[in-house]
DNA sequence: TAGGTAACCTAACGATAGTTAGGCAAATTT
DNA sequence: AAATTTGCCTAACTATCGTTAGGTTACCTA
């Protein structure tokens, strides 16, 4: 289709308002004026507000998901898999700063059982990155004592691009991945020259 | 005095409870629950909702200052000057994780202009440690090209600890803080031994 | 052209929120 | 002993929330 479904643009609309006021602080009837229509026609076309915040951090997490098994699918080294991982990462999140901000802030509003599932794909997500850190200790180009550890602050890391990432800023993306990259892998010291 | 007076209890449970629910989502009935008495009871303390959340993120955010000025005037090298400050900074906010987690998730519904002061406190704080890498940078001991990009990414792998450290845990807040120190300075890379 | 459906509307319901008013009893102060 | 303050109570107010019911209009389709 041409054009995004109305219940698209509703998607699109709850997360930037979501972004911007958080989930709870969010109501139905700002929604709607944000939309130029009455709140209670908003539910012609979705079922409940959790519906929207569901769908905004699911998609986002199913996005990264494949992301990051694509990555470990394709046989690069340690080194190419991990820089292509943070570059992707940083693609993405940049890519629909709404949907990334709620998926990380707002999440723990989600009802359960589907808390539940969305903590396994983070799991999941996470330990597609450990894998990258033990391939990189085989391969003898990575150390990290506590893997675990090493992958959570990389991801704290990464993740944090969307307090402060402006799309009309000076640094693109990729830009924004090399740095990270760089200093995920040497850190601020200077290294002996001979 | 002996004991910490109601004031303080309820400072305590609210930070408690905010940090489980978060601000937004913590009801005063909840929070008196919590303290065994009626909602109501707790306009004969406070004031209203806001002054819990104004509290307990311009505490947090008075005590990190306090311990980044005093890093900044001891006369420590830049390294040590930086790992001091790590060292702080998790001993603070493991030391307090209800607050810390507030102070870090829901500082974002502080009514203006108290927001506007956070902010310029928090701008201030970050600029401590822009400090230590000027410092260090003189010293030749950091490089960091983007240093505004740099401190973000370091304060945003300490601040992620509230995410996952358990004062039951294997780590203590020191163990932490030498871990992060070493991730930050060096990163994840193999250096080149000879 | 008739029938159906998509997209909106107004009105309102029930629940819950923060907060206030006013009072009562125990503890503290004078 | 009298007076005041402290700490709590019950009751209720006002506002706002997500959501539903039921209706209207415009458009698409058979």
């Amino acid at each position: 289709m041409e054009y995004s479904s109305r219940k698209e643009q509703i998607f699109k609309a709850a997360a930037k308002l979501f972004r911007k006021k958080g989930y709870e602080a969010s109501t139905m009837r700002e929604l709607a004026k944000m939309l130029g229509i009455e709140a209670a026609s908003l539910y012609s076309h979705i079922k409940s507000k959790d519906e929207l915040l569901e769908t905004i951090c699911f998609r986002m997490a199913d996005e990264l998901l494949r992301a990051i098994d694509e990555v470990n699918d394709l046989y690069f080294n340690a080194e190419e898999k991990l820089a292509t991982a943070i570059k992707n990462h940083i693609k993405i999140i940049t890519g629909d700063m709404d949907s990334s901000t709620v998926f990380l802030r707002d999440w723990r509003r989600l009802q359960e059982p589907r808390k539940s599932d969305f903590i396994k794909l983070r799991n999941k997500y996470e330990f597609g990155f450990t894998q990258i850190l033990i391939n990189g200790e085989n391969e003898n180009v990575f150390k990290a004592h506590d893997k675990k550890f090493a992958v959570l602050t990389i991801l704290s890391a990464v993740n944090w691009v969307t307090e402060w990432y402006n799309p009309n800023g000076s640094m693109t993306p990729d830009e924004i991945s090399e740095h990270l990259y760089k200093f995920i892998t040497s850190g601020l010291e200077v290294k002996p020259v001979m």
